[in-house]
RNA sequence: GGGCGAUUAGCUCAGUUGGUUAGAGCGCUGUCUUGACAUGGCAGAGGUCACUAGUUCGAAUCUAGUAUCGCCCA
């Protein structure tokens, strides 16, 4: 093995086997275990918030794969209607071809083709963060099935009465002209301004004034709207105003909806443009007035003046007329909500087109109920109450985008406008009995993409075919067992596969939804192209130069200012670029980072810290594999295992215990803390260090059992630990486990195919020996380096007092004590005196005796306690000997402290009384330790104050 | 304005149903190239658990309020 730890080489051998192996399809045997991939867009590459999820279902899949579950995890991509309609547009501009010159067949061909190149760049960056899915049923959304069961979904819905085609507001792009979901809509806090503007009385007696921010619609406002308990207007209600440059008079009515404290308690109502001013308008009985084209200009329905002009254009020749006519009574600054296309970065206009909608009063009434009876649960619970509020304030939901890119809405007009719904045109001729003549022209708008994701569940498992759904084992894998998310997508996806999926097959998708947090940068911040803050998965993993990561973080920029400062803060934040962690090293951080709160930090720094962390597993490995060759290990019998073996294997069993607890709440980050503290601080910091006395050749001959012993534990304990990491780092610990397979006799090919291990019983016994061993290790070692002597020189330690625990303790351990704390020997040093001392009455010994004095051997010697045991160091000289009081001055204090908190305690006489008796007598016990230390370390305080008074010394 | 959440060491975070002298990683200090590992070892320093009041024998933990910040919805 290298010395160190190189990922980059070992990950790209081993996924291709595994996938080659067939060993991520499901096994057909065990209980079903099932995670759908929420589908990634088909333009997208891996961004951290992907790879983040990923992992987490990757580590679950693994882990329940060990554990002999039939697992599948499903996964596919989206068709992603408008990214990819932008990517493929793009692809032909730059080709000096435009999009005008493509007819919808040409054009739908054209991304056919593309998809067909570059579609599976994401699927392919999910290789490399060793997802474990199996690719052979790998779905796009519009496979020919898929698609069937978006028709299939339409065409009953609208049996059902369910979906209807009408005249609605929708968010619209006036550029990419579409409806876009609210999910596209970013609202962006924007600096605009405010304009107050007077209305004429018709009866000429004063005037209204209203406060508006966007003065271009008052082109299409149908009346004045104000509230009815505000008494400044009550007079004003029913009548009516002048509409400023329209020549229209629109009434003043009374509506709930108005704030009579904000503005002048005045609004304009104009339902065309405004969602809010939308349903005033339906209440009051009014027509809407749209003003605006499709491209956002001011159509016929305004005056001559401005029809043509674009919204901002006709914005600035409004406000014109307006201090012409002296009607603008004020403009101001105004911070306001702006909403934008998150793809085309403009502002979104409410625009009033005939679209199709799907019902959702009583899907809405289901997907409540699924989830309020508990047959879908979400963990952490409390996302219960985002799920309620939205499912509690449904719109009918907006299915259709005028786009080429998506399935067709399956309905056809006849030359009467007449619409017919149907499988296809066959069906519709069939069942409506139109004649062969009768021309039928299908709609040409398509469903937006979340309706056919929102099937994923049922459709990837072959519904509505019955024989599809029989070989894809639709019963079987259905419910699934989680799935894995962010809370941003609550609504718009998970929400609605548990309305589509159960509404049509009477199942819920999923049992769980663990929705996970959001990962932003290290200050906290969201990452984006435009805070050029983004981190690159794969970057993390490959590694990149300065140069190229900033070039990448600053091309393509939809607001180019930004370039300088961002670049500026790259070459700041990387001066040297970004070392390669490898894939494992991401996985492990993004586990570790895995709690249950709403943001993550994603620091390299961590990053860096766990691909340490795999350098000393990979390390332990090597000091393993260079002890215990590459022979089968005899399996030693209860009675053969050492005392520290039996340690590391109850500490080990421990682990397992803590990580199947953690994994069970879907706490990775507490299962990844686990098993780094057992690997780093047990098991390499401890149990390699006690093995290696044991292992000599000297010692190997003195006692063959221990050393056999302890090269079974040492491979055993390797093994073990590799599978329990296996979910979170499967390419190291697949490449550890090839080596170290046959030392434990395993059989598998594959550390993937083992059986996750099982905890055993704990050893309190061990425990309790390998933690005195490490207390009085680590108490020479303190006192070692505090009073600065020599780290590697050894010396003698004198021992005094103690239990015979202690004394036995001290014995059994002797070789192992002296090589760790690197002492030449460990002598006993009791005599009369001390044991009367020790024995609890420190006050009475005559300690300014030069008697005493002489026969103490404490006395020149530095002091460490381990319990009872009094461990001591001959300073001989060497040191300062105000230095070792100062030291156990400190000490001292220290301990003072603690006991006049546990003092305190025990004085009240409520806490005595009331609490716990467990709780009192730990308190009690503390108490004497306390007393006891403090009592040792006063009389070694006061021997050093003789030794320093003395002539000659120091 | 409504809802949800956060506030613990310089930084990033753990802290199970209230019961150690509140823990870890990174960073910091000292020291060591000892035969797995300097991507390391050993040993240290560092916190009024945002604030206030309450419940309790006992509060980082429970309750109420205040402050600051974040997200979602109006």
């Amino acid at each position: 093995m290298d010395k160190t730890y190189n990922p980059h080489e070992l990950e790209q051998r081993w996924y291709s086997s595994w996938e080659d192996s067939g060993c991520f399809r499901p096994s057909g045997e065990g209980e079903p275990y099932c995670i759908l991939l929420p589908p990634p867009n088909v333009t997208g590459t891996l961004h951290m918030g992907h790879a983040f999820q990923h992992t987490l279902m990757d580590a679950l899949i693994r882990h329940m794969r060990m554990r002999g579950r039939d697992t599948l995890w499903q996964v596919g991509v989206d068709h992603a209607g408008i990214a990819t309609e932008m990517v493929v547009t793009r692809q032909i501009e730059t080709e000096g071809g435009k999009r005008d010159d493509f007819n919808r067949e040409d054009f739908v061909e054209r991304v056919w083709q593309w998809k067909q190149e570059s579609g599976s760049t994401i699927t392919r960056q999910m290789r490399r963060l060793g997802a474990s899915a199996d690719w052979s049923r790998e779905r796009f959304t519009m496979d020919a099935d898929l698609s069937e069961a978006v028709v299939e979904t339409f065409v009953r819905l609208h049996e059902e009465g369910l979906i209807y085609r009408g005249p609605r507001l929708v968010n619209w792009d006036p550029v990419l002209q579409t409806a876009i979901s609210d999910l596209e809509v970013v609202n962006s806090d924007e600096q605009g301004k405010m304009w107050s503007i007077r209305y004429p009385r018709s009866d000429g007696r004063g005037d209204v004034v209203v406060a508006t921010t966007r003065p271009e619609t008052l082109l299409g406002d149908v009346c004045v709207a104000v509230h009815p308990d505000d008494a400044r207007y009550r007079d004003l209600v029913g009548q009516n105003v002048e509409l400023p440059l329209t020549g229209r008079r629109i009434p003043v009515v009374a509506d709930e909806y108005v704030d009579p404290d904000f503005g002048t308690g005045c609004v304009k109502i104009t339902p065309a443009h405004d969602f809010n001013d939308w349903e005033v308008g339906a209440r009051q009985g009014f027509k809407p007035i749209n003003v605006f084209t499709p491209t956002a200009c001011i159509n016929d329905q305004a005056p001559a003046r401005y029809r043509g002009l674009d919204r901002f254009e006709a914005r600035a020749q409004i406000i014109a007329d307006l201090k012409t006519e002296g009607l603008l009574i004020e403009e101001k600054p105004h911070a306001m909500v702006v909403p934008r296309g998150d793809r085309s970065g403009q502002i979104i206009e409410p625009y009033l087109t005939d679209q199709w909608f799907v019902k959702m009063e009583k899907l809405g009434e289901l997907g409540l109920q699924l989830v309020e009876s508990g047959q879908v649960e979400f963990v952490p619970g409390n996302w219960i109450n985002t799920y309620r509020h939205w499912m509690e304030n449904l719109q009918d939901w907006c299915i259709s985008r005028q786009l080429w890119w998506g399935h067709r809405i399956p309905a056809w007009y006849d030359e009467n406008g007449t619409i017919y719904v149907g499988r296809s045109e066959d069906e519709v001729r069939e069942r409506h009995g139109l004649a062969a003549e009768t021309r039928l022209r299908q709609d040409e708008d398509v469903l937006e993409t979340w309706f056919s994701s929102a099937l994923w569940a049922h459709s990837t498992l072959g519904w509505p075919d019955p024989d599809r759904m029989a070989a894809e084992g639709f019963e079987r894998y259905l419910p699934t067992s989680v799935l894995i998310t962010g809370f941003d997508i609550i609504f718009f996806w998970v929400a609605r596969m548990i309305m589509m999926t159960g509404h049509f097959t009477g199942k819920v998708p999923f049992e769980q939804v663990y929705i996970t947090g959001l990962i932003r940068d290290s200050h906290g911040q969201k990452m984006s192209k435009s805070k050029g803050n983004i981190l690159d998965p794969i970057d993390l993993i490959d590694g990149i130069e300065l140069e190229p990561l900033v070039a990448k973080r600053t091309s393509a920029m939809m607001q180019p200012h930004l370039a300088k400062r961002i670049e500026k803060t790259t070459r700041q934040e990387f001066p040297d670029g970004i070392p390669a962690f490898g894939a494992d090293a991401l996985r492990i951080t993004f586990t570790s980072l895995a709690g249950h709160g709403r943001d993550i930090k994603f620091d390299l720094a961590r990053c860096e810290g766990y691909r340490n962390f795999l350098n000393k597993l990979w390390n332990a490995a090597r000091f393993t594999l260079m002890n215990v060759g590459e022979e089968r290990l005899p399996q030693p019998s209860e009675d053969e295992l050492d005392t520290l073996s039996r340690w590391i294997v109850s500490r080990l069993n421990r682990t397992i215990a803590e990580v199947d607890q953690a994994l069970a709440d879907y706490r990775f980050d507490l299962a990844t803390r686990a098993l780094y503290e057992f690997v780093w601080n047990e098991f390499c910091d401890w149990y390699l260090e006690l093995s290696k006395p044991a292992l000599f050749e000297e010692a190997e001959a003195a006692d063959p059992a221990t050393a056999k012993a302890t090269r079974h534990t040492l491979a055993h304990v390797l093994e073990t630990t590799l599978r329990l990491l296996h979910p979170f780092v499967p390419f190291i610990t697949e490449e550890i486990w090839q080596r170290v397979r046959q030392a434990t006799g395993s059989e598998a090919a594959s550390i993937s195919q083992t059986q996750w291990p099982e905890a055993g019983p704990v050893d309190r016994q061990a425990e309790d020996d390998a933690e005195w061993l490490k207390q009085v290790i680590s108490a020479v070692r303190s006192a070692r380096t505090e009073l600065n002597l020599a780290p590697g020189k050894p010396m003698p330690l004198l021992i005094q007092a103690g239990s015979t625990l202690d004394r036995e303790r001290l014995q059994r351990f002797d070789d192992l004590i002296r090589r760790l704390a690197r002492l030449e020997r460990i002598e006993s040093v009791d005599n009369e005196y001390d044991s009367s001392a020790c024995a609890g009455d420190a006050a009475t010994a005559p300690l300014h005796s030069a008697d005493a004095e002489s026969r103490d051997p404490s006395a020149g010697c530095a002091t460490a306690l381990v319990g009872e045991l009094r461990l001591l160091i001959p300073l001989a000289g060497l040191v300062d000997v105000a230095e070792e009081l100062a030291r156990l001055t400190k000490q001292l204090e220290r301990e003072k402290k603690g006991l006049e908190i546990v003092a305190k305690k025990l004085a009240n006489e409520k806490f005595v009384g009331n609490a716990p008796a467990e709780v009192v007598d730990k308190e009690r016990q503390r108490r004497s330790d306390h007393e006891a230390t403090i009592r040792d370390l006063q009389r070694q305080i006061e021997r050093l104050d003789v030794l320093r008074n003395a002539p000659g010394t120091s």
